[in-house]
DNA sequence: CGAATTTAGTTTAGACCTAAACAATCAACA
DNA sequence: TGTTGATTGTTTAGGTCTAAACTAAATTCG
C-alpha cells in the first residue's frame, strides 16, 4: 500500500498511470537530492542551474534559465546568488542590454560540476537498471508523445472553457 | 530547447530519459496545482491527503499518511491543521494509544472531495491524451519495472557502497 | 517493576517555490 | 522626440518541503 492506492474512478487508468509516474519520479528525485546533500552539500535546483550553464560557453540570461528550468525568475535571483557567493558562477553584462545578465561557470564552478555529473549520471544509470536499453527506449519515446500532447494541447482549454 | 537539453555524457540514454521523465511529470503537476488553485482555493498537497482518507471509512493515522505521501511527518501536521479548521477532515482518538490520531474526512470534506476528484480526473484523462490506451498500459507497465527495481535495489546501496 | 529504547506526533530553522508588485531598461510608434 | 507598453531582473509575502530536535506515550527486557 502507498501512494498509488489513491486512485478511484470511472476511468482508472489514466489516473492508476499518473500516479506511478509521479511515485516512479519522486523515488529518484529524493534520491538525487540526498545524495547531492550527503556527497557535495549541494541541491537539486543548484545543479540543475549549473547544469544548464555547463554547455552555454558565454552563459545563459536569468530570463533562459527561468524558461529552462521550469521556474519563476525569483528562484533564479536566490540560486544565481548563492552560487556566485561561492564562487561558482559569474554574472557578466550583455552587450546592448543593461537590464540583462549573462549567468556563466567559473573555471571552478566547471571543476565542481564535472565531478558531481559524474555521479549524478551513475544514480542515475541505476535507477533506470531494471530496464533493458529496448524498454529504455520504449519509455522514452512513450514519454515523448505525452510531452508532446502536453505541448499541442495547452491548460488554456481547461482554464477557460 | 528546454530542461531536457542539459544531458550530456558517456551513456546518454538514462539521462535523457531522466530529463524526460521529469519533464512530463512536472508538466502535469503544474496544471493540476493552478487549476486547484484557480478552480477550488486549495493545494496539490491538501488534495493529496484528502484522497489518501477518501477510502479509508475508519481514517489514517498520521504516520500512515507520511508513508503513503512519502513526505516528513511535520508536513502533516500542518496540513491537516489547515483542513481541521476549515472543518474537511477531523481527528479522532485510536484506542488503546493515547499518543496517535486517526485523520477522517468529514461529510463535509467528502462532498469537497468529491467535486474536486471528478474534475482532477478529467485534467488527467486530458493530460494522457496523447497516447492510445495500448500506449497508456505500456508506460504503466514500463513504470512499475523502473518503481520495482527501486523498491528491490535501495539507495543504500548507493549510500554506502 | 523500572530503565532504556522505540514510536507518534509536533515544532523549528532553513531551502525552495510561487504569484504579484516593483524598478529599470528597451522598443515601438505617432 | 517623447510617450506608451513590453521585457528583465529583483523583492516580498506566503505556502510547502526537509532534517533534526523535542515531547509524550508505548514497548522491551533485565
Amino acid at each position: 500500500m502507498d501512494m498509488e492506492a489513491r486512485g478511484h474512478s470511472e476511468h482508472p487508468e489514466a489516473l492508476r498511470l499518473w500516479l506511478r509516474l509521479l511515485t516512479c519520479t519522486q523515488l529518484i528525485e529524493k534520491q538525487v537530492r540526498a545524495e547531492l546533500r550527503e556527497r557535495f552539500d549541494t541541491t537539486l535546483p543548484r545543479f540543475d542551474l549549473m547544469s544548464q550553464l555547463e554547455r552555454s560557453q558565454d552563459g545563459l540570461k536569468m530570463k533562459e534559465l527561468s524558461r529552462r528550468m521550469m521556474v519563476t525568475g525569483g528562484n533564479i535571483t536566490g540560486i544565481t546568488d548563492q552560487l556566485v557567493s561561492e564562487g561558482l558562477v559569474e554574472r557578466l553584462p550583455v552587450a546592448g542590454d543593461r537590464r540583462a545578465f549573462r549567468v556563466r561557470l567559473t573555471a571552478r564552478g566547471r571543476k565542481s560540476f564535472a565531478d558531481m555529473a559524474q555521479q549524478h549520471e551513475g544514480w542515475i544509470v541505476e535507477a533506470f537498471g531494471g530496464l533493458s536499453a529496448h524498454e529504455l527506449d520504449a519509455l522514452h519515446q512513450l514519454l515523448g508523445k505525452v510531452k508532446q500532447h502536453h505541448l499541442v494541447a495547452p491548460a488554456s482549454n481547461l482554464l477557460d472553457p
